[in-house]
DNA sequence: ATGAAAGCGCTAACAT
DNA sequence: ATGTTAGCGCTTTCAT
């Protein structure tokens, strides 16, 4: 202790008012001169606050970790948080076991603050349970229950620009490679493609409807079902399953887009040098990582706050796969 | 408090030596019926443990973020961090600003009992600021400091290994396609292609020799930087960067394996899927994430430890880039 | 084998 | 504006 009792040092760290400016500046001085920091367990002991944000991963999504979706939500969340001073937490499951002995972990909720959940699937047994806990979370992908934060891409208005492009371009048998049955963004991308049919009076077939998990081998395989079909387009819920359509259709020498048009969803890098280079609709990944670190602090430092419900926009990008205008013009 | 003091239930929880079958099943029972479970706070305050790990992903390596090793990587290591009932915490930075006010964070080690680092950079400032300050950590990548505990794939053996087995097959002139040249990885890559040319005498040329980043794009990019030099076979020092490479070499109606052949290091899904599929090199990149907690834990455990060393092997998956011996019969 | 009491490093209510 | 004091929830001597 230099000249003042531990109290005013206390105040002056987290800056509290009613401190002398002349005292306020000496001990700040001080605490840089010895590199002093407080101690986070001392401190969330009487806080009860961590400092620390978890981002909860459940099992069935371990198939979305192979693909670049996460790194990039994880780069906007970890960006949040060294802006913000947390830390972040992972909890990833990798079997029902691991799950049945990290849920209680979580719902005890003294790990951290709030938490992140991502890719909710449907009828998830979590939110029931985080929400009777009181933990303060928010959804990445968005959630039925009105009582929960969310925050997501406009998943079924970027499938229906899709689809809606490929009608424009004048296809006919417009398929999809839907994401898992399961998995909410991957069930409202293909309500974008029923709904963009329907709206232009589009049969629906079935047989034009076939599922991946979006990964790459994933959508190999889900095209080679799709062939016998015989789609002119195919609107693909992820660009690494697109890239693995695209090998399908090269495999088959089957020309794209001239014999069947192919359209995305992503934007990610290899989409720029796919052959042909990869029509698809952009997501904006990495803010929706950002924005889920600061709504959830937002909720954190509010406790009466209304539950957030964010959706953000997504984007058409129209490169060759797609068999543009001006490629058409040319029959 | 149900029947015996505070001090008691301690010893309980702790499994602690010297309390009474009997009582020590009447205080579980209600520990299990309450769900009692301790603050984690109060217990860091007093046992200096946080039961937290920290991951570490510097500034340069956020591209490989983008490819599938880094989760890979993850999964291994909340796989072992679940079963040991460890935390784990992930320190990224993305600027350098963040990443000089990360460090004084990381180094006052308060907020876990130890770190992994991954993908060290050749002349990497953290480590040796890590030793200085006694923070107990371990290296996913090799150092050559002998205080630093590490676990690595052997890079060198599994590039050579591709190259002898191109020279095996009679291609003449051998390129690479290496990595970040900061990269330890990267660099162990290469000269385990340069060792197999020196040992078998063929000539090093640099023209053969080309950087990308570990991406696809790069890969891309790598190639069409190498095709005016003619190679016959490529060593690529990624599976991301080979299917990059061969996305080229289709554009430019090259052959492969028949016109060039390609060897990548991964063995990462889309390999298989790769037209042609990639021969590659398999790296245990989750085993090694699994260990580096392991390693880890055993070093907080025993402080008199002495610096682990673990190389894990490669292995070679002959598939059709590299053209075969059994299609090259057929000429 | 168990309990009493001190103390980990901090914040906050209260007193001055 | 600053200091005094209690207490956050646990573990750990030290008694008994």
């Amino acid at each position: 202790m230099a000249g003042v009792s531990r109290s005013t040092v206390s105040r002056v760290i987290n800056n509290q008012p009613g401190v002398k400016p002349e005292v306020q500046q000496r001990v700040s001085k001080i605490v840089a001169e010895t590199g002093y920091y407080p101690n986070p367990a001392a401190r969330s002991l009487v806080n009860h606050q961590t400092g620390i944000i978890g981002l909860v991963v459940p099992l069935q999504v371990q198939s979305l970790f192979v693909d670049p979706y996460f790194p990039r939500l994880i780069q906007g969340i970890t960006q949040a948080c060294n802006n913000h001073d947390y830390t972040l937490s992972l909890f990833l499951f990798h079997s029902d076991e691991e799950e049945s002995k990290l849920y209680p972990k979580i719902l005890r909720n003294q790990l951290f603050d709030g938490i992140i959940i991502t890719a909710t699937q449907v009828n998830d047994i979590l939110v029931p349970q985080l929400l009777a806990n009181k933990v303060p979370f928010i959804s990445v992908g968005r959630h039925e229950n009105s009582q929960v934060s969310f925050i997501d891409v406009d998943n079924v208005a970027g499938a229906y620009t899709a689809v809606i492009h490929l009608i424009r371009l004048g296809y006919q048998r417009i398929a999809t490679i839907a994401g898992p049955a399961k998995n909410l963004s991957a069930v409202d991308r293909l309500q974008g493609y029923l709904n963009a049919l329907r709206d232009r009076g589009y049969p629906i077939d079935n047989e034009l409807i076939v599922n991946g998990d979006f990964t790459e081998v994933s959508g190999y395989e889900a095209m080679q079902r799709l062939l016998p079909h015989k789609p002119e387009a195919v609107f693909v819920a992820s660009d690494a399953m697109a890239v693995g359509a695209l090998r399908a259709l090269q495999n088959g020498n089957i020309a794209v887009p001239n014999q069947i048009a192919l359209i995305g969803f992503d934007d990610f890098p290899p989409a720029t040098i796919a052959i042909p280079p990869l029509t698809t609709i952009r997501q904006p990944i990495k803010q929706v990582g950002i924005m889920a670190v600061e709504v959830l602090l937002d909720i954190l430092n509010d406790e009466t706050k209304q539950p957030q419900r964010i959706i953000l926009p997504t984007e058409l990008v129209i490169r060759d796969s797609c068999g543009s205008t001006i490629e058409r013009r040319r029959y």
